[in-house]
Formats: C-alpha cells, sequence, structure tokens
DNA sequence: GTGCAATATTTGTTATGTTAAATATATCAG
DNA sequence: CTGATATATTTAACATAACAAATATTGCAC
C-alpha cells in the first residue's frame, strides 16, 4: 500500500506513519505492551517503574532533578512517590544543605522489585532486539539522544 | 559524563539512556513540547489532534481501524470521539453494510483545524530536522516502522 | 530584615487509561 | 425461523495522570 490509497480529501500533513510524534508513540506502545503485562503482575504503574529505574540508575536525587529524568510533571510525581513511599520501595528527606529540597531514594524493597523482574526485562530486550537487530537498536538510541538537544 | 558517574548501588537494567521505552518517551516529550504549545492554543488535546491526523491521513473508518491508528483504546476513543463530535469536528454514523460499526469522518472544520495549524507543525518539524538532520530522521522513522512487527 | 526567586507540595479540575459489563447487530447451526 | 454465539461499540466505574493555580518553605540579593 502506498502513501496515496485510502487517503482522505487533502491531506496537509506528513503520513502519520512519517510523522515523528506518531511514530513514536506507536513505537512506544509495542515495545510497552509486554512491560505492562510483567508490570500489572507486581502491581506498579509504568511511571511508578520509571521513578525505580531512574532512582536506581543515578541514585539519590532531588525532586526537580528526578522529574525531569522520568519525563514526568512535579505534581503528578509529588503523588505517585507517596504512594512508592506506602509501598515502602523508596524514601524521601529533605536536603541537609538546602531544605527545600526534598531527596527521594530507592529502598531495598524497591530495588528487590527491580532484581525480581531482571530476568523478564532481559527477555522483552532480547525480542526487541531479535526483531529489530543490535545494529538498527544502537542507532535508534543513538537518534533518540540527539532528541535532547532540542 | 560517562554512564558510571552518579550511579547509585547496582543497577542491574541497562542505563535509561540505552532503555528503549524510557529513550522513546523522554525523545517524545522533547517533540511534544512546542506540539502541546501549538494544540493548547485551539483547545485541542493531544489525543484529540492524533484521531484528526489519522482521520485526515486515512478517510471516514471504523472506530477500530481509528483506534489502532491513533493508539488508543476503544473506550477512551469513544468519549474523545464524543467530545470532537461536540465540538462540530468529527461526524460518526453507523455503517450500511454492517450496521455494528461506526464510521467516523473528519467534518470541513475538524479540516480546518488542521489548515490552521499547518504552518506552525511544518515549522515544529523544520527544526527537529534541523537538530536531528535529515538522513538520521529517516532513518529513525524507518526503525521505528519496523517495530510494528512486534 | 525585606522582598523576590526557587523548590516542592497541595489542591482542584479535567482527561485519559483500564477493566468489566451492557448493548446492538451479525452470523450460523439446527 | 429460532437460538446460540461472535463481533463492534458503547457505557460505567475506578484509578491514574495531566495541567493549572494556590500555598508553604527556603535561599539569596539588596
Amino acid at each position: 500500500m502506498t502513501d496515496d490509497t485510502e487517503t482522505a480529501g487533502s491531506p496537509v500533513l506528513p503520513s502519520t506513519r512519517r510523522s515523528i510524534p506518531i511514530a513514536l508513540i506507536r513505537a512506544r506502545e509495542k515495545v510497552m505492551g509486554p512491560i505492562r503485562e510483567m508490570l500489572s503482575d507486581c502491581g506498579i504503574t509504568e511511571q511508578q517503574w520509571r521513578i525505580l529505574r531512574v532512582l536506581e540508575e543515578y541514585g539519590p536525587q532531588d525532586a526537580s532533578t528526578l522529574a525531569e529524568r522520568a519525563c514526568l510533571l512535579l505534581p503528578s510525581q509529588t503523588r505517585i512517590v507517596q504512594t512508592l513511599l506506602e509501598k515502602g520501595l523508596v524514601t524521601r528527606q529533605a536536603d541537609d544543605k538546602d531544605r527545600r529540597k526534598q531527596t527521594v531514594a530507592i529502598t531495598a524493597a524497591g530495588q528487590a522489585i527491580i532484581d525480581d523482574k531482571l530476568q523478564d526485562a532481559k527477555a522483552i530486550a532480547a525480542r526487541i532486539e531479535e526483531v529489530i537487530g543490535k545494529e538498527k537498536l544502537a542507532q535508534l538510541l543513538d537518534i533518540l539522544e540527539d532528541f535532547q538537544k532540542l
């Protein structure tokens, strides 16, 4: 099927298959399918998982930095961190130097959840690599990183 | 900064910068920033815009097909289409052959909104192309399409 | 110290994601 | 033709998140 089949009256923008934001979300939905399944097993949402992953990678950090890295708005993050606190998966405490800042950190229980899902996550990553190819995947990640320059 | 700076105790998964789902969402957030700004001007949400874009590209189509293309669950889409109906941007009518199916189509008013935003959208696309590069952008879109095979 | 900016949280509203159930139509075996 | 099943979509209900505005606290310049 070419881009001209099945079109409406007069498309004035690039095909949605060649639209960056739509192509990104379509790819992401495909990737997230098995991951959401994995997470629903342990009662963790996508955003909660993202916070845990960022905390694991970068260590304890203030709320603003965490929100930037986890792609969350601060008010949303505050509520998500609260539920993670109740679950005992993270801690939150005021910074000693600047008491406006709240430092969030992952707990052993939080780390345990990541460790538990490690095999699943690796299997999902392997499946993706199998379909897309190692080389293209590396290219993709390189290009995606470039978007941070926007 | 290397991947080893600022790490927590023992990261067991790839850096979030090399994690496909997180890299996809980070890139998408960067791209969507100016687009959300553009859309807020005309009181259209991201999902509403996606529906209009897909309807413009593929023409009138049944709800299931539309949902698949716009990356929306049917119940969410039903509500979004209802608000688009109230705004007069789309129409919905039962299919003649199979009256279970609902055919959704964009109206002239809906098309007008797309046309209105055309210049803005082109400027945003041009900015992305300027930063990422035409060639890499084409590569990116090719690779993202491959994810549909997952 | 006063005023202003910065950091987070809190609150309220709206929109969406998600699951299950309900509705309407179509298909098909008998 | 009837009843059972399958398909397409909507509705309902709840949880989550986006977003905007208000509040509280701290840090900093003057």
